[in-house]
DNA sequence: CTGAAAGCGCTTACAG
DNA sequence: CTGAAAGCGCTTACAG
């Protein structure tokens, strides 16, 4: 099943096929009809392969991600799997594994395979590293402000985020409120740190050293950070995790001490990722709007293939109110 | 960068190339040895598309999954990812959302892009059109048994897991057990159901209907569940949910009753999910392998590839016994 | 508007 | 063992 045989069956030229199949050119009408009834007729479908070699669009999109299992991100992969199927074009996902030069050969395998674009999601590549390659192909990254030719970005606002979790908790009397950081890498995790700074002030609250435990992103690092809080005797009413991840890993923690969230603690995570309404109980947390984001980041990538200039722009961060938070007592 | 640029460099013809490339003949060890450094020097990678269009071979292999975000089948596509990296495949992922018609496109999708060969992570499919499939194209199957040249299928023993599961709740004295169910289209599900009532006859348990009451496998199903069963009056004192997701439904619908897991009742999982471990209380539960089946579905379509028959095994199922469980009272 | 032809980067018979 | 050549299924200047 070629585009050959679509000719013959309709009586024009392998020419002509490609020229209507890319709407490259206009067509007499009458040649127009034939071939699309050809098409029909066949059931034929264009050769994506072919199509790379020769002409440069593969109709597909490189997509790096850290871990293709990743509960926080998934709903971004299929974000942009949902945009880009309508439009034709297939995603190539690969995992960087949080490892700069992981992603750097990503990227070499992605231009390998004529991907005719690349999307990152956050990952560790260098500002520069990621502005050279758009010089070669349209890319869209997420998790970083930049500003180079070929190259948008997508960011969330982390500050903000932060900052409205911790104010939720200060809304509610508390004084004593432990966070629970990410690693000093995470370009968000520092931003979540300095707007859990900025609420405490806004409070007119102290900002304690000894109430940041550091954590590390994922369930065991926010229950070691709250086993260590509590052996170090530093009183705290409640918790702001920089991610759900560690908010679980922290009720998990306090459940094994027998303190009751919110009854004794009040939690407060990040993320909100698909299973946090189903914690126990409900997690108060921040909302990342992942599938948007990856349909964003999808929508983004299609305009700067079709010449245009992307002005899309990123959700602002909302708190969703569950169950794991409480007026402070007293 | 081709691979006449390197042919070139090392003063051979562009075939001697291609089937150093491919060790598709013996070469003078001279010969070699130019073309190794010229390649190492000038970094040259091979084009998997042209390749693909020449040859016949891409390099890729078409995943099937239901959902690229499903929290269940990551570690799958992890598995098979890392597995298939080594040996120079990539895997092409695509979503058939629990639908017979989608995957098929998905087939016909992922045959334009001449891939290698498809593996399909459960699915609707029919056994015909698998079998069908794998006519043309070497297929892996999971979630059936199914024998036809050019496929080969892992299945994983869910009814000896839910029998496992169900014999740890007898043991421990429990003489009502509920059930939630999965939907009878999922052979999974029935076969859960199965081993339920294997282990309660094992027992000389009576089965009563009643306590089984019906899911869908994700969270909002189990909680509905428990408040069916709540409000049916039908006493039980341990309920076994047919998959962890419904198990995490569960244990919210009870703790919004204000019923505690394990001491008013013991709630045992299916699947082994990467957050059953954190669970509060952590969850007993079934292990499924599905990092492992990521793995062997690889590992079988490599070998399908080389022309191998593939002698792969799925491990068998292990009760992980966490603190959703308590020992009957009385 | 439309064909014939070259070419994308490889592989693989076909001849030595 | 090794080259020259055809061909995989398309796209895109190049000429009408």
């Amino acid at each position: 099943m070629t585009i050959e045989m679509v000719a013959k069956a309709a009586g024009v030229s392998l020419s002509t096929v490609s020229r209507i199949l890319n709407g490259t050119a206009g067509v007499r009408e009458a040649k127009r009809e034939a071939v699309d009834k050809a098409i029909a007729e066949l059931g034929f479908v264009p050769n994506p392969i072919a199509r790379g070699l020769a002409g440069g669009r593969s109709m597909s999109i490189g997509v790096i991600t850290q871990a293709i299992d990743s509960p926080f991100y998934g709903a971004a992969l299929r974000g942009i799997e949902e945009t880009l199927d309508p439009a034709g074009f297939s995603p190539l996902f690969v995992s960087g594994h949080w490892n700069a030069a992981t992603e750097a050969r990503c990227i070499t395998m992605l231009h390998s395979r004529r991907v005719d674009g690349i999307i990152v999601l956050t990952g560790r590549l260098s500002d520069q590293a990621l502005a050279d390659c758009a010089l070669q192909l349209p890319v869209v990254a997420t998790g970083r402000t930049l500003s180079s030719p070929g190259l948008y970005t997508l960011n969330f606002d982390n500050f903000e985020g932060a900052r409205l979790a911790t104010q939720h908790l200060t809304d509610l009397g508390h004084k004593q409120i432990a966070f629970i950081s990410g690693e000093d890498e995470h370009p968000d995790a520092t931003e979540r740190l300095r707007g859990y700074r900025a609420a405490l002030e806004e409070a007119g609250l102290a900002f304690e050293p000894k109430l940041v435990v550091p954590g590390a992103y994922h369930e065991v690092s926010g229950m070691l950070a709250v086993e260590n809080l509590l052996s170090s005797r530093q009183p705290f009413s409640a918790i702001f995790a920089a991610n759900d991840q560690m908010a679980v890993g922290a009720a998990l923690a306090l459940h094994k001490r027998s303190l009751r969230v919110p009854d004794d603690v009040s939690l407060v995570g990040f993320d909100d990722m698909a299973s946090s309404q189903f914690s126990l109980p409900p997690l108060t947390t921040v909302h990342q709007p992942n599938y948007e984001l990856g349909q964003l980041a999808a929508q983004a990538m299609l305009q700067l293939l079709a010449g245009e200039e992307p002005q899309i722009e990123m959700p602002a961060p909302r708190l969703v109110r569950r169950d794991s938070c409480k007026r402070m007592r007293g």
